[in-house]
DNA sequence: TCACATCAGTCCCATTTGGAACTTGCTTTC
DNA sequence: GAAAGCAAGTTCCAAATGGGACTGATGTGA
């Protein structure tokens, strides 16, 4: 948005010796959308190698830790609290849910399935101690990626993130009058 | 990591009357990564709804549209270019521009299928309109995010968000020795 | 208090996804 | 300049995903 010159940095071309034009340098530089390129890269970077470790460790797929996860911040918390916060669609939560509870790392719901009302979920004993266990290293994969920054950046940077989710309420749901602007004949 | 202390915002938690205790406040305010638990969700809020967009409008799944916003800023990428700076797999990209040439987006390789060696992409003038046609939506969302931050604000977020990508070099692959304490008998 | 609307959770099933093996072609080495 | 090594792209197929219909509980208004 701001920064159309400077387009490369300096020893990230280098290295590009046959990697071609570099998309990473594109997309960072050369970006309509600079911001939220940087954040949905910083997104994979931070959840890759953190779920695949998760998968082979603990054998618990992206969505059953995440319920895990939400569970461990916001007790009795349900399926519909988790798909808000997380995106998951509620199908796929009832099936993490499901196989969590039999895997007893959450408290069985005494309401027989069948859906119905809310339900407020519990971690385990044993959810418990998986969160406890597996946290640092969520902790410590964020403090790493934010090694180049110093306390008042990270600080700064707490704020404007912060700043910028507490005003979601404003626009969320709400597409942009772009996209409205109806097409001539691309549907398919 | 550094705010622990106030625990719920203000109006946030009033229209909280039956939201539970709300999760998306515990998620904000008492997670052990509260940045990036930010990253995740503010590209939850960008993504979800383009997409959604684009998929209605244009027929486009997700890593389709992927590719053609990839190769429209970085001329002549290549699939593995994408899917170092997406996450995608290689054959769920190799699908998608299968379709894309297919749909007369992007320029038909001469190469016979079978792949080879490295294959440079290139938009056709379909492919060019369709983004052209679709990016002042992506704009707007990011612009609609960030309406709450001022220019200089804006500003400093960029360079915080850059700053933190550029130094990921540093330590992308490598996760934290936290995650190597080898765990008791929690595997499947 | 009895329809009726609403909504959380579940189930069914078609679609999508991605790991792993494979193919092909460039590049390096002796 | 053949052989080996390596890496991009493709194919195969089992698994995961998510839309949509369904179930049943809760809240609402006459």
């Amino acid at each position: 948005m701001q920064n159309p010159e400077r387009v490369f940095s300096d020893e990230a071309v280098s290295l590009g010796r046959e990697e071609s034009p570099d998309m990473l340098e594109a997309k960072l530089w050369a970006n309509p959308c600079p911001l939220m390129f940087r954040i949905n890269y910083l997104a994979l970077l931070y959840n890759t190698p953190l779920y695949d470790w998760i998968g082979e460790h603990y054998g618990l797929k992206r969505p059953e830790y995440v319920v895990l996860y939400s569970l461990a911040l916001a007790h009795g918390g349900s399926a519909r609290d988790v798909s808000r916060t997380s995106g998951f669609p509620k199908n796929t939560l009832s099936r993490a849910i499901k196989r969590l509870e039999k895997m007893d790392l959450i408290k069985t719901r005494e309401k027989p399935p069948g859906g119905g009302r809310r339900q407020a979920l519990h971690l385990s004993d044993r959810g418990w101690a998986l969160f406890n266990e597996t946290r640092p290293a969520f902790e410590a994969q964020e403090k790493q990626m934010l090694k180049s920054l110093s306390p008042g950046e990270r600080q700064m940077l707490f704020e404007l993130l912060s700043k910028v989710v507490l005003n979601a309420k404003e626009w969320q749901d709400t597409l942009p009058p772009e996209a409205e602007i109806e097409v001539k004949g691309e549907n398919e």
